[in-house]
DNA sequence: TACGAAACGGACCGGCTGGTCAGCTTCACC
DNA sequence: GGTGAAGCTGACCAGCCGGTCCGTTTCGTA
């Protein structure tokens, strides 16, 4: 439980930044299989230097996930505040998608669980939580079918950029399209509900 | 252009097919991270064998792969005859996404462009062309918004399989939910295009 | 400016990977 | 059964990875 005491010195707290900045980078461009030696290169700056601030490459990947959750969390619940349940939830998907298609390390994270740290898998659990809320005032007004939950919401996040990975170089954009897609879904009138409910899953 | 002569002798042709089998078992299991070491030892062969029959890594999972988009393009080309265009699409689309949800390395190939051989391709070219055909019976009886393609249902079976993942443990046909909103939407009525048609991709 | 502590760098380690090869074994055919 | 070709094996190789360690450099302070 003792935290770490924070560096003092000019050149240590520079390179920490220095190092989640191009780390979150090549993590967002080569995927979670980008090497340490790599991202120490590309921040010109030793391996050892890397392992000083984050004893294991989990340890950075875990740093990098959650900034990027924490922002996706923000902005998911600074869209509760829009009077406009339909435009939030739409918004937010909008958002969640693109941070999948932004950044490769995020996919690969979200897809396999061994990759998960408990702070990360937290991170998760309350990102489906405002998702839930988001989602839950959509329903209300009846914009979204009755048994859509915000896990669905949150898990379709992945699945939609995944739908739109292979023409991401065709069209980088193409993920929009699913994205419409899979909103009108979530809108449409069927009178039969979904099978399997995920119920109170901890994600 | 020369096909290699196949060999008469009966212990090559018992091990290529034992390597068949277990290879695809082990790369359904655990995707194409799976070593070529792991596979030998499993089938109970030593390494040098697995080259033997296959050049490289590439190559035996490029055979394995063939197999299995032939199987899918045999369903969907099967599923023409049935003479409900809709429950046919929602068979191709059932069978399309078991399939990933059953084997990791198909998952990972047809979501890396890069692992894909030229065959590969042409088998999933050749899958889209299929899965057009069946979208276009549904399409033709109104079943299907107007402006759903072929190549939007295959993208969409690798996209449930990944919208359900995280759930695998928990609740192996959490798929099936996901599948029937993917389905739910592409019948919806909403008056509003699709936005980025992928047109003529060659997918 | 002098000094001690903290940070840095990169050679190094063990482990794993795809792939090779020389020598041994097994098969098919006569 | 003899024989030669084909198949099999596993030690071996080079390359990459995450992670360690210690001699050297840099920083903050007095």
């Amino acid at each position: 439980m003792s935290a770490k005491p924070p560096s003092t010195r000019s050149d240590a707290v520079r390179n920490r930044k220095l190092l989640l900045d191009v780390a979150a980078r090549t993590f967002a461009e080569r995927g979670v299989e980008a090497s340490i030696g790599e991202i120490a290169q590309r921040a010109g700056v030793g391996k050892g230097t890397v392992f000083r601030h984050f004893p294991t490459k989990e340890d950075l990947l875990a740093a990098i996930m959650l900034d990027l959750l924490d922002e996706l969390i923000g902005t998911a619940t600074g869209l509760l505040a829009d009077d406009d349940p339909v435009r939030a939830l739409r918004a937010f998907m909008t958002a969640g998608v693109e941070a999948f298609v932004r950044d490769r390390a995020f996919c690969d994270v979200i897809g396999r669980p061994s990759l998960q740290s408990q702070e990360v898998r937290d991170a998760i659990h309350r990102l489906c939580e405002v998702a839930e809320q988001l989602t839950a005032r959509a329903r209300e007004k009846g914009a979204v079918r009755p048994d859509v939950t915000g896990t669905d919401v949150a898990l379709m996040l992945s699945g939609i950029q995944h739908t739109a990975a292979p023409l991401l170089d065709a069209d980088p954009q193409a993920w929009r399209r699913y994205l419409e897609l899979a909103f009108d879904g979530l809108t449409a009138v069927t009178g039969h509900p979904l099978p399997h409910p995920p119920d109170r899953l901890t994600l």
